[in-house]
DNA sequence: GATTTTACTAAACAGTGTTTAGTATATTTG
DNA sequence: CAAATATACTAAACACTGTTTAGTAAAATC
């Protein structure tokens, strides 16, 4: 039966026809500037026909989400799993934060915006937010075992840890920092995995 | 002139009636379901008139914005300036995660959406804004004069601070809080800022 | 009392997400 | 191979959205 194999071919390569057009347009213009309509005329396909992959607006953006955070995790795996726990923490973060300012708009879709999560009600419906987290969870619980942080508890280590650098980067990317001079956003943000490291450390 | 006086009451009347059914209607249905065309139903005006007292749909919600501050900073006056520093953080601390918790919508406006910030360019665009940092600020400063922290720029230490609590209610908020349970959310959040003043004391 | 200003609205415009009915083409069946 | 079916796609419509324009009563001024 070659003929199924290749329409179900045919069925991923079209949504990832879509998925990446989308992708494109949301980086350059923003959600509300990607339309589904100018999605399809970047594809040259009607609108309705995009429909027909994908059951709304918000799940095509799930979608893409899910790609962004394989991205994320994937530069997760630089980090060296042989190196000293508070090493390996500040690879993560460093890693994170990376990402976070090389790739804002994504970063925005993968923690900020509401739309992507619209069909997401149970922890299982969000994996792969939930395997990034475990990244960081792992090296919190490797950090108490050795007595290296003052947590009491582990997700309230990679909490603290993931809410500061969060905060940063969410009130940076929403334009909130306006009473911190442009060109100190970057350095600061760069710098604060250090400095939260100094600070959790016993 | 009374009657220029009363025109002008009205004015402002007018302004604050409009005002008030769209912040009524954004907490309770979210800024896509506050249309314009909503607001006037309820005001039993027509949508046109709307546009009569603002400019468009960003700058009504930037008004919103900058009555929501006016709550928050009214709030921080109940910190007691004779108290000590630390305690001071605490209790600032405390009204604006209360604030968030109690006002999740309102909080959203402030800082994160990107709507009510669209007409703002420079810092002066956003004083409400800045007001309410230094409140944060001039407490981290008092805490510095006194070597209570380990910050070496009142800066740094403001925002290390402000990025923490916004990080832990703006992903609560945003919903990527789904590796912990429900009800610990407000738990960890009330309890976020007796640990962030533990771990930033010297 | 005539004129101008003010406050408001009906209707339209261009856009949105989404659904429905219908049409060619490709595949399968007799 | 021809007929029947399934597939992939689209044109057009629906009910919305923010916003603008032209026009209309009423109020204020002269």
């Amino acid at each position: 039966m070659g003929i199924a194999e290749r329409k179900e071919r045919e069925k991923t390569e079209m949504r990832d026809l879509i998925l990446q057009a989308a992708t494109e347009l949301f980086v350059e213009r923003g959600y509300d500037d990607t339309s589904i309509r100018t999605i399809a005329e970047k594809i040259e396909y009607s609108p309705a026909t995009i429909y027909l992959y994908f059951k709304d607006k918000p799940e095509l953006f799930h979608a893409m989400m899910d790609h962004a955070f394989s991205l994320l995790i994937e530069k997760f795996s630089v980090v060296d799993k042989s190196a000293h726990p508070i090493e390996q923490l500040r690879q993560l973060g460093q890693v994170y934060m990376k990402y976070a300012l090389e790739n804002p708009a994504l970063y925005d879709l993968m923690f900020i915006m509401r739309k992507p999560m619209d069909h997401v009600a149970c922890a299982e419906d969000w994996d792969c937010g939930l395997q990034a987290y475990h990244f960081l969870y792992t090296i919190i619980e490797t950090c108490m075992q050795q007595e290296l942080v003052r947590f009491t508890d582990a997700h309230v280590g990679a909490i603290t840890v993931w809410s500061h650098l969060h905060g940063l980067i969410a009130l940076n990317l929403r334009g909130r920092f306006v009473m911190i001079p442009e060109e100190m956003h970057a350095p600061l943000i760069q710098a604060s995995i250090d400095s939260i490291i100094e600070i959790i450390q016993n």
